[in-house]
DNA sequence: CCAAAAGTGTTAAGGCTACACCCATGC
DNA sequence: GCATGGGTGTAGCCTTAACACTTTTGG
């Protein structure tokens, strides 16, 4: 059907995704080890081609699926920019869209999916080396996530409906790489309005801590 | 020598440009009449496929160049977002990768290229009916625009290397479109520090203004 | 001298940072 | 009672927004 110059087709379009996650206080990001050639035994981020039905975030979300075998849906998925250069991939000219994703807590168990050998989150901020362009793609990644947090509350799609303060400010140190004031953190959190206590309190060591949820009329963030 | 999934081969990638000028104090967007089908004698962004050994950015300037005539190279080029939603080409599944292109002032005059009929700018805010999803993309350029202008001084791209300083101000004025107070831009634009006096003055009706240019060191912008 | 545009300071309010101690619970 | 983590207030600084008159030139 698609009546294109002859150079034009041999452009193959792809998505990758780098989807992020909280565990035991560090920001990781989930990682396959490729199968196949090119980049064989090494580490990549999700990803893959675009089908013709199929729309950009279908598609990331499909790879996702598909290459980690993981069961819960990405409470925030953002395209955030798109690599082309020449040579970034070996077998051609594959230009990639590259999206971001955000799973809550407790989404730490992968499997491997159809083609990759396995899939594990490894720490966001020390990667290990990474195939293609993925070095860069993640770096970039992180970047905007950073930047998401400061007027999206992003950190939010990253906890289960209900969460501590102490939590919360876990989240976003984790995402920053490095520490924040705890009286400054709830100040500015408190008076954003969007957070709601929930009445109850978490019990553990220490003193306990009051249960907050998002407040109603919080975007929730997908797309 | 590309292998790719069948279904993938069909996807077509474009890039799609938005380029601005300021002219008589208006933001103005470049739009081409399309010679066409689809969408023959609707106006559009300049536009079209990329090709195999070409870069993005190249692509975007190739389209720029020979669809419009425009002699001048941008200022800033910048990829922003890629539009790939089923449906928004009639001609099947392609994919655009949308830029943001700068062009100094003085880049006014403009002729038809090749495939297209005419080429002329257009208030930005308020443009003439575009083909495909042209008012959306041309949309978010416009507010991305707006972003840069804050934490990068896109606006500098804008002016002749020698400006005064209320040229600069109806530069962010043009592209907030809103009105900006006098001396507390003054206070904010010196204390940047990024623009030196050229020590010579433009004189016209009224008191004559001082020049400045932008300080050694500022970054160009370029991609 | 008049029109037109350039240039100039102060004040008030809000937001951000730094900083140290008490509180509630489990063991 | 002690260890552990949760919770609280203030003061200084800086940034931002609001606001009106004087200066310099050309005609």
């Amino acid at each position: 059907m698609l009546k294109l110059p002859p150079q034009a087709t041999q452009v193959g379009l792809a998505v990758d995704v780098a989807a992020f996650t909280i565990h035991e206080g560090v920001l990781r990001s989930l990682l396959t080890l490729r199968g196949r050639v090119p980049h064989a035994q090494t580490w990549a981020l999700p990803g893959g081609f675009v089908l013709v039905g199929e729309e950009l975030h279908e598609a990331a979300l499909r790879e996702l699926r598909d290459e980690t075998s993981i069961e819960l849906e990405p409470r925030h998925l953002e395209q955030f920019f798109t690599f082309g250069a020449i040579g970034r991939d070996p077998r051609g000219r594959i230009v990639s869209v590259a999206h971001l994703a955000v799973l809550p807590h407790g989404t730490v168990p992968v499997m491997a999916g159809a083609s990759t050998l396995h899939a594990d989150w490894f720490p966001a901020h020390q990667p290990p080396p990474l195939a293609f362009d993925h070095a860069l793609i993640l770096g970039r990644a992180i970047k905007r996530l950073q930047l998401r947090l400061e007027y999206a509350n992003l950190a939010l799609d990253f906890l289960p409906e209900t969460f501590t303060l102490p939590e919360l400010q876990n989240v976003h140190e984790a995402i920053l790489n490095r520490s924040l004031d705890k009286r400054n953190f709830r100040k500015r959190l408190l008076a954003q309005g969007i957070l709601t206590p929930s009445g109850e309190r978490r019990s553990g060591v220490g003193r306990p801590a009051q249960l907050y949820r998002r407040a109603r009329s919080v975007r929730t963030g997908l797309l």
